[in-house]
DNA sequence: AATGCGGGGGA
DNA sequence: TCCCCAGCATT
């Protein structure tokens, strides 16, 4: 049985993580609330550090609902998508307002919640409600689409992952089996390279009989786009403005620029740079002047202290790679 | 159904 | 470099 020997070889295998910690029920609740929202689109190594200073300054779900936002936001320093950390504490004000303090115990209410979505709303349902529900992140999909060698558009569909999940089967202990499948997916049925040899269940694994370990997605298409910025100098300031103007970044400071045309592109230029942001692919060129036509709403900082200010990674690649000309 | 959102780590 | 990570919200 597929079931018991995955719980078998977790019950030997799991890691020892910090929210996996034997406490109250309550407590396990809140635990799994921050670390659930922590590892979207995030590595469990990368969060462990984070997850343990939060819980040592914010340890419980009231101190959560009235966190100041600066606290907050400098607890996420460096995990990105920092409008998780915002819906983290709605969603704690949220849970002692309408719940009185204690997580809904379903799926429905639990994504009720914001920046609760499906994974999450399962995730929770299973790990710390020990529901019969099988979440279906990166990690699950991976070994569900190499078990069955799942390969064409129709099988990758999610509607038809979620369909597939019932070769899972089912157990009582839902937490400990959500959490197990995920953990094959990290440390065993990896994206490339596979420990197959590590693995429970081979011998019900269709890519393992094929020796075809290739994990089909849908493809996105990388847009190159070309842009010419503009760096206005004025004695030791540089004019950032807030972004109105593009569908990125929106509200966030940037260099004054505008998309051209890539035959412009490769003109004029006194500087070209690569940046790489989400799934879009920059072409920038810069273009140096001194003060003229200041854009409006514009904001001079001093070069020396731009590490000061809420500035995206997009912006500060771009100053890292011209600064030694100012 | 697509796309934007950040940043880090590994090959 | 490129790919992926315990995804969500918006369009």
């Amino acid at each position: 049985m597929i079931t018991k020997k995955i719980l078998n070889w977790y019950d030997n295998n799991k890691r020892s993580l910090p929210w996996r910690a034997r406490c109250s029920a309550k407590k396990k609740e809140y635990f799994t609330l921050v670390s659930e929202f922590m590892l979207q689109q995030t590595q469990v190594k990368t969060v462990i550090p984070y997850f343990n200073n939060f819980l040592k300054d914010i340890p419980n779900l009231q101190s959560l609902a009235k966190v100041s936002e600066a606290k907050l936001l400098k607890h996420w320093q460096g995990l990105g998508y920092y409008s998780r950390a915002k819906n983290l504490k709605k969603s704690a004000k949220m849970i002692i307002d309408n719940y009185s303090g204690r997580l809904p115990n379903n799926f429905e209410e639990l994504k009720k919640l914001p920046g609760v979505g499906d994974y999450t709303a399962s995730a929770v349902s299973a790990i710390a409600f020990n529901q019969q529900i099988i979440p279906l992140d990166g990690n699950i999909e991976r070994v569900l689409k190499r078990i069955l060698n799942l390969k064409t558009e129709e099988e990758i569909k999610k509607e038809n992952l979620h369909k597939q999940k019932k070769i899972f089967g089912k157990t009582s202990r839902s937490s400990d089996y959500a959490q197990a499948l995920m953990e094959i997916g990290a440390l065993l049925c990896k994206p490339k390279n596979p420990y197959c040899y590590k693995c429970p269940i081979t011998k019900n694994c269709l890519s393992f009989k094929r020796k075809d370990f290739e994990i089909k997605k849908k493809d996105k298409k990388i847009i190159d786009k070309f842009y010419l910025a503009t760096l206005y100098k004025n004695n030791n300031q540089l004019l950032l403005i807030k972004n109105d103007k593009f569908k990125f970044l929106k509200n966030l400071l940037i260099f004054p620029m505008k998309e051209i045309t890539q035959s412009d592109s490769l003109l004029k230029s006194s500087k070209k740079l690569n940046v790489k942001m989400s799934n879009m692919n920059m072409n920038i060129s810069i273009d140096f002047s001194y003060i003229k036509n200041k854009p409006k709403n514009g904001m001079w900082i001093e070069k020396t202290k731009l590490e000061n200010y809420m500035i995206p990674t997009f912006t500060k690649k771009i100053f890292a790679s011209v600064k030694h000309n100012l």
